[in-house]
RNA sequence: UCCUCGGUAGCUCAAUGGUAGAGCAUUCGGCUGUUAACCGAAGGGUUCCAGGUUCGAGUCCUGGCCGAGGAGCCA
């Protein structure tokens, strides 16, 4: 029996007969000539039947073959300048592993279709070339975090999801019953990442985050992931300095290994080509002044709307980190600036191209007393963070970490005009199947 | 939660209150190099649901359901 090739790697067999397993992609038919189609998921390649060249049985199996129907198909590389990818193969035998029958045909056909019928049928259209695309540029977005942790000494610590509460208290949970109790679904490893630095010292985690929210924008998930790495000892510079050293290495490894990918999804890349270290940090109050000149109603101490993250990101060819917010605006355990105790010691990164916040962290409150003071002026119940407190009287030290929402990269990276194709499954407001 | 728009063939969409249509997909026929193939023919409808107005409703009115875009909030 001939190998079993890969569509990816069928250059390396040229003149061989091999073997491709699949699914018929398209069928096109000219006479006594059939072209279909084969896609295995690591590549499209088109077959080519002569009618006189194989059995009658052979011809019409392959002329009866119905889109998505799965295949284990024998032939011959050829290297042919027509062909799309490069290189045909001659079908001499086809065996039909399931032919999907007429009354209940693949529903995605390869012409437009409207968003809500897409969603619904997500997990057939996974199958498409550009949700491959994305998935492929998602993966490689996430390898090349981890890998840029890994280098630098980051200890991989898992934190939960399931949680005893707010870990910010300003966002909405989602509750979940745990046995006679409520748990939350986490909305960020954060807390847990501070006690985790103080024993590995340089950590990071990735996982899951959700948010009960009702937003029903581009740039929402119910459900989405989030790398967040924290640094014992380290100050709202370092994490400033890491946050813009993170995404300069994915930006540039999704470049170097997944331009095909980029290519299909139809990417302008020179953006992100100039996406090159430093990157211009821009103190709230700057941020302020910039957006006033423009005409925004915003005034000082208020966040950033959409539309003023997408003016300020306007200004730059490369990402922004916006800095010292004030502390109204920003989470309990944010560190005062000890020279402007109005402002927190935080850092947003704006991406370019207006797709917003991509990042959010900076310097942790470390101190006690204050800490305490933050929790009763917030309101939250000071004993589900009393293990909280414990890391600030057990040894406190400085330390800064970040949050960064893997969704939102892929987004701006692949040119994607919504986070609902970034990650396979998407869970918004009003969509939680498939 | 609020604002705006939408729901008609498998899909994408048309249709002054007066016979429900097109393109694509599907099936059949034609073509030995097709590239979202092309050419010809055919089949295909509970117009989201429930009421109401009218001689007559896909169209107008009321309520509901579902979805999309945006706002606020956030990554």
């Amino acid at each position: 029996m001939p190998p079993i090739v890969e569509i990816r790697n069928v250059s390396g067999f040229v003149g061989q007969e091999v073997v491709v397993q699949g699914w018929l992609y398209n069928l096109r038919e000219s006479g006594k000539l059939l072209f279909p189609l084969f896609r295995d998921g690591t590549g499209i390649i088109q077959g080519v039947v002569v009618k006189s060249a194989v059995t009658a049985d052979v011809f019409a199996r392959v002329r009866e073959l119905t889109q998505e129907s799965s295949v284990r198909v024998t032939g011959k590389v050829r290297a042919d300048q027509r062909a799309l990818g490069g290189f045909e193969l001659d079908v001499s035998d086809v065996e039909v592993l399931q032919l999907i029958p007429l009354d209940h045909p693949y529903p995605i056909t390869p012409k437009e279709h409207g968003i809500e019928f897409l969603m619904d049928h997500r997990h057939l259209w996974l199958r498409s070339v550009r949700q491959r695309a994305i998935l492929g540029v998602r993966h490689e977005i996430i390898k090349a975090c981890r890998d840029f942790f890994d280098e630098r000494g980051f200890t991989l610590v898992d934190t939960p999801i399931f949680t005893p509460a707010a870990c910010e208290g300003t966002t909405t949970l989602f509750e979940v019953n745990y046995f006679e109790d409520k748990a939350y679904l986490t909305q960020s490893g954060q807390l847990y990442n501070e006690a985790a630095a103080a024993a590995v010292g340089k950590t990071y985690c990735f996982g899951p985050t959700f948010r009960a929210e009702k937003s029903k924008t581009r740039r929402h998930l119910t459900e989405f992931w989030m790398i967040e790495p924290e640094v014992a000892f380290a100050h709202l510079d370092d994490a400033m300095t890491l946050a813009e050293e993170l995404i300069a290495f994915v930006v540039e490894r999704v470049l170097a290994r997944r331009r095909a990918e980029l290519k299909a999804l139809e990417r302008n890349v020179a953006p992100l080509e100039s996406c090159k270290l430093p990157f211009p940090r821009l103190s709230y109050d700057d941020a302020m002044k910039i957006l006033q000149e423009k005409g925004s109603e915003i005034q000082w101490g208020g966040d950033f709307g959409g539309t003023d993250e997408t003016i300020l990101s306007e200004k730059f060819d490369r990402p922004v980190l916006v800095h010292r917010y004030p502390s109204q605006v920003k989470a309990f355990y944010m560190a005062p600036d000890p020279a402007r105790p109005e402002v927190a010691l935080c850092v947003d990164v704006l991406a370019p191209e207006g797709y917003g916040e991509i990042v959010g962290g900076g310097e942790r409150l470390a101190d006690y007393e204050l800490l305490v003071k933050r929790i009763e002026e917030n309101q939250l119940p000071r004993q589900a963070f009393e293990w909280y407190l414990d890391l600030r009287r057990y040894g406190t030290v400085p330390h800064a970490g970040f949050g960064m929402g893997i969704e939102r990269v892929v987004a701006w990276i692949c040119g994607l005009e919504h986070v609902r194709e970034t990650i396979p499954f998407p869970r918004m407001l009003y969509r939680l199947t498939p």
